[in-house]
RNA sequence: GGCCCCGUUGUGUAGCGGCCUAGCACGCCGCCCUCUCAAGGCGGUAGCGCGGGUUCAAAUCCCGUCGGGGCUACCA
C-alpha cells in the first residue's frame, strides 16, 4: 500500500513556504442565500493568515451551480466583506493576475481540465442512471458493504459506451480514485489526519448536463491560482483525500505545477443545541449585525473568537492586533457555539472604547444607512450632543437611534409608550407634572443644570417626593419612556418649548383619564 | 452500518506533565453607586464526559469507553 504523504514526499506535507509573501489563500464561497457568519468567520481566518504573512488574499466566487447561485446573493457577499473591512488582493471587482475570479466565467478551462483527465485515464464517463445507482446503493447498504460508487463504468469497453450512447443515456465524469492508497496529511489545525485506503470511491466532477462540480473546480482553481493554503471548514475535512487524489492527477497531466496547498479544517460555528449554524437561523445573517448596528469591529473580534484567541486575559482586540498575533496552529478544533449575547457585549464594548466624536459621527452614519432618515443640520447637532449621553448605555447603533427618537421627532409625531404610560402616568402624578411645568417655566436659563436644579426644588423638597419616584413621570411625559437618557440633560436639548409641551400633553392624558 | 473529526463551568476560551485547591470574558445571582437604564466597583455561582493505565506527579501522555458532529450526492 502506498501513503499519499509517502509518495509525494515534496507536495503534500511540504512546509510552509519560507517565503511569506508567496503566501496565497483564497476565500471562496458560493453565492447562495445571504452571507453568514459562519462564512465570514472562515474568511476572517483565512484573511488574517494572509496580512500575518504578508501574502496574498484571494476572493473567488463559485458559482457553478446556475440553479441556486444569484446576482444578489453575490452583491451581498462584496458588500459584507467591505463592511467586515477584509480587503482583498484579487477578486472579482478589481482582478489579478490569476483571472477570471468567478468560475462561472472559467467553464472553458473546466472543460479543457476534464478533457485532459479524461484522456490521461484519471477520470471516465459513467453512464449509470440516478435510479440505477439508488439501488445499488441500497443493495450496498443491505448488505453491510461500504457504501459509495461501486465502479460499474470505470472499465467499460468500447463496444458497451457505444451500446449506453445510443440507448441515448446521458454521461457523468467521474474521476477514477487510486485503488490503494491511503491518504495522509498534517493539517494546519488538527495535526495528522489520515483516510485508509479504499475508504473513498470514485466522485463526480461534472454533471450529466455539463456544469462542473466543487468537486472538480475548486481544486483546479486553488492550482491554476497557486493557492498554498486552505483554510476551511470542517465539513470539507473528509473531502481532502479526492481532492487529495484530483491534485495528484492534475500533476501528473501537467495542470499544477506547485506544491499541493496544506490543509486546514476550521471548526464549525455551532448554533442552537448542537446543531451548525444554519442559513435558517436569523442570528447566522451577517448583514442583519450591520442593519442592526453592530460595529464591524465588534463582529470581526467576536468572529475571531470563535476558534481562536489572542491572549488568556484579553477578548477586546482590533484587527490590526489579530493580524499580528494570529497563528492558525492556535486555533482550535472542537466547535464553537455562536452565543448572541456575547457578541452583543463585546460590540457594547467596542461602543465604548470610541471616542465620543467618533461614535456620534457613526451614528449619524447609521442613521443614514440603515435607518435611511435624512438628518437636518439641527438633527444632526441633536444628535451630536446627545452621543455622548447614550455612549456607554447602548450595546448597538440600533439602540442608540431608538433612545435618542424622542428627540428627533417634532410635538407631532412624538408617542409614549402606552405600557409605560399605564405605569407611571397616573392620577397621583398629575400633581408632579403641573409643579415641573411650573418650576420649569420660571427658569432664566435652560440649561441642565438649571433644569434639575428646578425640578429636585419644587419635586424632592416641595412635595417631598424620592428622587426615583418623582422624575418617573417626567421622564415618561418628555422621552415617551421609562428608560431614557439621562433626563435633565435631555430635557436641555429638547428646548424649553417642546419639553412645556409634552409635560402639558401628559397632564392632558392624565386628566382624560380621570374623567 | 463504514470512515473521519471533536469532548475544560450555561457559552467562548487559557492551560501543551509540577506555577491548577483550574485563570479570563460573557451570562446568571447578590451588594454598592444612582433621576430611569446602562456604565463602573465589590462579592458569589458553576467545569477538566467516564474508566483504566504511564509517572514521584495528568486537565495535560497512552489505551479503552461513552457522548456529540460530519461525510458516505449529478450540494458545497
Amino acid at each position: 500500500m502506498t501513503t499519499f504523504g509517502g509518495g509525494y514526499p515534496d507536495v503534500v506535507n511540504a512546509a510552509a513556504p519560507s517565503d511569506d509573501s508567496k503566501v496565497r489563500v483564497r476565500f471562496c464561497p458560493s453565492p447562495t442565500g445571504h452571507p453568514h457568519v459562519g462564512m465570514a468567520r472562515t474568511a476572517l481566518f483565512n484573511w488574517a493568515f494572509a496580512r500575518h504573512h504578508g501574502g496574498t488574499f484571494v476572493f473567488r466566487i463559485e458559482d457553478t451551480d446556475s440553479q441556486r447561485d444569484s446576482e444578489e446573493s453575490f452583491e451581498q457577499l462584496v458588500e459584507a466583506m467591505r463592511w467586515l473591512g477584509l480587503e482583498w488582493d484579487e477578486g472579482p471587482d478589481i482582478g489579478g493576475p490569476y483571472g477570471p475570479y468567478r468560475q462561472s466565467e472559467r467553464l472553458d478551462r473546466y472543460a479543457q481540465v476534464v478533457e485532459q483527465l479524461l484522456k490521461a485515464g484519471h477520470a471516465y464517463r459513467c453512464y449509470c442512471t440516478p435510479d440505477e445507482l439508488e439501488q445499488r446503493r441500497e443493495a450496498d447498504r443491505a448488505a453491510g458493504r461500504p457504501p459509495g460508487y461501486d465502479g460499474h463504468c470505470r472499465n467499460l469497453s468500447d463496444a458497451e459506451v457505444v451500446a449506453y450512447e445510443s440507448e441515448g443515456r446521458s454521461s457523468v465524469v467521474r474521476f477514477r480514485m487510486p485503488d490503494d492508497m491511503a491518504y495522509e496529511w498534517t493539517d494546519l489545525v488538527r495535526g495528522h489526519v489520515a483516510f485508509p485506503a479504499g475508504e473513498v470511491r470514485d466522485y463526480v466532477l461534472v454533471r450529466a448536463n455539463g456544469e462542473p462540480l466543487y468537486t472538480l473546480v475548486n481544486p483546479v482553481d486553488d492550482a491554476l491560482m497557486q493557492i498554498t493554503h486552505v483554510l476551511r471548514g470542517e465539513d470539507l475535512l473528509s473531502s481532502t483525500p479526492r481532492q487529495l487524489a484530483l491534485w495528484a492527477a492534475l500533476h501528473e497531466v501537467g495542470i499544477a505545477d506547485g506544491p499541493i496547498p496544506q490543509f486546514g479544517h476550521l471548526p464549525y460555528v455551532m448554533g442552537q443545541g448542537n446543531k451548525k449554524l444554519s442559513k435558517r437561523d436569523v442570528e447566522s445573517n451577517l448583514l442583519m449585525y450591520r442593519s442592526e448596528g453592530y460595529l464591524p469591529e465588534g463582529m470581526t473580534n467576536y468572529l475571531a473568537l470563535l476558534g481562536w484567541s489572542l491572549a488568556e486575559d484579553r477578548d477586546r482586540f482590533s484587527l490590526a492586533e489579530m493580524v499580528q498575533a494570529f497563528d492558525i496552529g492556535r486555533v482550535n478544533a472542537s466547535p464553537a457555539r455562536f452565543d448572541l449575547q456575547k457578541c452583543t457585549a463585546l460590540n457594547a464594548d467596542w461602543i465604548r472604547t470610541l471616542p465620543v466624536e467618533e461614535f456620534a459621527s457613526r451614528l449619524l452614519g447609521y442613521f443614514e444607512r440603515e435607518r435611511k432618515v435624512t438628518l437636518d443640520e439641527g438633527q444632526k447637532r441633536i444628535v451630536e450632543s446627545a452621543a455622548e449621553l447614550v455612549h456607554e448605555r447602548v450595546e448597538t447603533l440600533g439602540q442608540a437611534a431608538d433612545m435618542l427618537q424622542f428627540l428627533l421627532v417634532g410635538d407631532d409625531e412624538f408617542t409614549v409608550d402606552e405600557a409605560d404610560a399605564a405605569k407611571v402616568l397616573t392620577a397621583e402624578s398629575g400633581q408632579v407634572l403641573e409643579a415641573s411645568a411650573e418650576a420649569l417655566s420660571g427658569l432664566d436659563v435652560w440649561r441642565s443644570d438649571e433644569i434639575e436644579a428646578a425640578l429636585r426644588s419644587a419635586l424632592i423638597e416641595g412635595l417631598g417626593l424620592k428622587p426615583r419616584v418623582a422624575f418617573g413621570p417626567v421622564r415618561v411625559a418628555v422621552s415617551g419612556r421609562r428608560v431614557s437618557p439621562p433626563l435633565f440633560e435631555s430635557m436641555e436639548l429638547l428646548g424649553r418649548d417642546a419639553s412645556l409641551a409634552r409635560l402639558q400633553s401628559a397632564q392632558r392624558r392624565i386628566s382624560a383619564l380621570a374623567e
